[in-house]
DNA sequence: ACGATGATGAAC
DNA sequence: TTCATCATCGTA
């Protein structure tokens, strides 16, 4: 098994971090039983003036934990039914995160969490063991072997925002 | 193409 | 307090 990702490998700028956690193995445990899926999907959200990053709204209850330590979960639920996972990066007092879109074996950020399990009560919470839910080291990933694209779900960002390529997609075998 | 389904932020 | 919107998904 490889290292845990610490809250290092985290402050660093968002879009280096979303390139980076492609081919990395996000691991589950629940009740000693772990399982791991190496990540396919991510999103970058990058500060204040993203419009489509959340913490362009400003600082609220809802955002607050994007202006903490980088490597805590910041976990939302969307469209009445699902739960978003998404990890804070950069130093604190700048809210930026990257959202996890995709899994090996579960496409979609709704459709991972529910796989995993993951919900709200793991909010704020640092990717640890204490938590569950943490990263580890996977193997090398080459730049061809990804593909990049502007983000899904985010057409009222504005034209520069919206078409910003933030969007990393592990390419398949 | 569309409905499900509830939290969020902004308007009033 | 009401209202439109939403970092989606399953069914059609």
């Amino acid at each position: 098994m490889g290292n845990m990702l610490t809250s290092s490998f985290f402050n660093r700028k968002t879009e280096t971090v979303a390139r980076e956690l492609l081919g990395k193995y996000l691991v589950r445990d629940i009740h000693g039983v772990k399982t791991n899926y190496v990540i396919t999907e991510t999103e970058a959200y990058i500060g204040p003036h993203d419009l489509a990053c959340h913490a362009s709204k400003g600082r609220t209850a809802r955002t607050e934990v994007m202006y903490g330590k980088p490597g805590r979960m910041y976990i939302y639920f969307v469209y009445g039914m699902h739960y978003m996972l998404n990890i804070v990066t950069e130093e604190v007092g700048y809210p930026a995160a990257v959202l996890i879109r995709g899994i090996e074996g579960a496409s979609g950020p709704g459709r991972l969490t529910k796989k995993l399990h993951i919900a709200k009560n793991l909010h704020g919470m640092t990717l640890s063991k204490k938590s569950g839910l943490w990263i580890e080291e996977g193997a090398y990933v080459s730049d061809k072997d990804i593909l990049r694209t502007p983000r899904i779900g985010i057409e009222y960002a504005g034209d520069v925002w919206k078409n910003k390529k933030l969007r990393f997609v592990l390419k398949k075998k």
